[in-house]
DNA sequence: GATGAATGAGGATTCATTCAT
DNA sequence: AATGAATGAATCCTCATTCAT
């Protein structure tokens, strides 16, 4: 229950490669979305279960209960996430990978406009639900972080004990502008998820980063 | 928690110095916390009116209703840091300027630490109950912002389509960093509200406006 | 909450003595009758609800759940009676006080047509919600029942391993006759519960004490 | 537990001796077990069928309802041992007649431990599924006891209107014992279904019917 | 100002049951 | 014979709110 396979094997039915998503997938999506703009509390599970088309007693054939639901839906989505940032963790040249690394999660993020909100809500809310992500997600980020950066010590002219405060200030950038862009994007009368607000971010990160880390780091770029 | 301090002392009302907070300012106290740490839809009125030691009915005697306590909340919390960024408005010397707000903002942060939480919540929600107060705070902050940067064109070697995405990524860092401060503290064993940890925050962010914003800054580096 | 005292201490207002019985008390009232009919699991909230003419969220301003509920209904319900069977415990003649023990007993189950089926619905279910009360109850009840007998040794010839058996044989005569008074009675065309059911069973278990506890005692009535 | 024999033996399907049993007895007996504990309304259909390793939907490939299940149960339960009652209506000699009824009676409720417990629930609850049952049951029983005793008028001193009332006292002894068996041998810290146990309760009895049945029958012993 | 009691609406979850596979 | 998925009808309980006192 949960990670409900598809499983359609007899024969080939239906076009292999791409398959319609089955329910628990549909439910996930929905949940992720609901939690993501209004909170875990804010979300009714008739809510979630109206938006996937089912009966909120359908919904628990598939999770045993709201709480699991969301656990469920911070795990496939912050998942990919950890992976991502993992592969970082043996990179060699730590500027080039910082690079990507921003590129690859504001595209992730773009792509998934749910999950910052998801994040932000639930570090707000004490993170208690995080549980063993938190063990695989904030602490390694800012272990792996503070390593790459002290495999160049001084780097860009920041102390070790400034690192942490650096990093920190590239989380709320990131997922800060993610979580908040549909209410600041409305604000501001413009989409701050469309293709080139998402590539107008990824630049001013570089260059940012750019202004952070290195008068030559710029200059070589 | 909740060194709010009541200023209402320009009457002589009761015993001249320090009075006993009355029980709406005592409601407003426990409902800032609790609207911070949970949310709106996370925040009972029962939990309210319990943290103040009265019956969720007395509190109707103060408040209309959960939506006009959350909106007194927001604005008593509110008013000041838009106060704040008001009288930067006519400013002469932008950096000077720019420094001082800083250390402002992250001080009244930090003596209020719902503040940010509150208005992080109420952006994910979408800011509805925001309403008169959004015309009076973001919009008004990005124009200030704009305003005050074009009148150093080219300010710091940022272009005028990038200086919104400056403004924001100061807005997910100073509001982002206070707002997680109790969950990120906590992951990290520190506590990010020390006076030691305010203070390393404000200079932290002085030597980033300094990478960011300073020309002869930069040079000097 | 629970303990409601109902105070109109203000004057006289009311006829001193009897007073209406609070909402608190109706519930209790008509709880015991459902849970003694249909058991815990059986009864829901709204039929008691409904019986007393309130709302079941009502209720909940008088009992924080079933289970508490539950539990103030056997707390009230089986407290007179163990009050009862303290009482006897200092008695002097063992079988005069038994005789006086059994009639108050069934008229204080006959008066309390809910208590016995209350108390078989429990501990057929495995008496987990007796709790406190089973300390107060069965245990005291076995061991009284033996101290009186054992000061007449070897008592109507029965010998000391007999004694329990024929404790629990009174327990399931008395108890087992007023839970099942309903249903039985309606089997045979009869109210148990009648006043001339009632003697005629007090007579009966006289009888039958005679019979059991020794023919001397017989003889001597 | 369970330790019902499946007769269905006269077919030669299977490997002949001892064949496992279907899934319908299986679930007969798990049903035995929980309705004896739980009674009907606190038991779930669920909670069958996962004892049985089955789904509920599996379930209903056997009964057509929790209700139809439930009467199996009490069918298959009591039919022997009110087979076992009409032996007895015939009998020669009502006195010896009465030892053995009570000797089986009382073995056949020790193998069957849930049987009592289901008895009682279902008495208590009205005994409203009893339905037919009960035209062969309650009525019988004290019809045939009634004759038997007839026949002996003034048995064993005695008032023909005194007569039910033992009956049921009767019927309390044997099946609260074993109703009740479970909590109170856990009570009481003893397992009132051991051998040694059920053997003791057997001796009991047939001394209490020497006492409350004649004199005579208890000399002549 | 404070409170006990009441309530309609909703919210999560369970339950018995069905049906296509 | 078994099951995954679906569901209407409960079930326990919470919540914001009202009102008489």
């Amino acid at each position: 229950m949960g990670d409900v396979v598809n499983e359609r094997s007899f024969a080939m039915a239906s076009p292999p490669a791409v398959h319609t998503p089955g329910t628990a997938d549909r439910i996930l999506d929905a949940a992720a979305e609901l939690f993501a703009e209004r909170g875990f509390a804010g979300t009714a599970i008739r809510d979630i279960s109206a938006r996937v088309g089912i009966t909120p007693a359908s919904l628990y054939n598939h999770f045993d209960s709201k709480t699991a639901l969301y656990e469920a839906v911070l795990e496939r989505g912050l998942g990919p996430i950890i992976e991502l940032l993992d592969e970082m963790a043996g990179d060699d040249e730590p500027v080039t990978s910082g690079y990507r690394i921003l590129t690859e999660v504001v595209a992730h993020l773009a792509a998934a406009p749910s999950l910052a909100g998801l994040l932000q809500h639930e570090i707000l809310s004490g993170g208690e639900h995080l549980g063993p992500l938190v063990a695989r997600w904030i602490r390694p980020l800012y272990e792996q972080g503070l390593a790459a950066m002290k495999r160049s010590p001084d780097i860009g002219g920041w102390q070790a004990e400034e690192l942490p405060l650096l990093l920190m200030a590239y989380h709320h950038i990131l997922f800060g502008h993610f979580a908040l862009a549909p209410a600041m994007g409305g604000a501001l009368g413009e989409d701050l998820l469309s293709p080139q607000a998402v590539e107008r971010q990824t630049r001013f990160l570089h260059k940012l980063t750019d202004r952070l880390l290195g008068s030559d780091v710029r200059r070589s770029r």
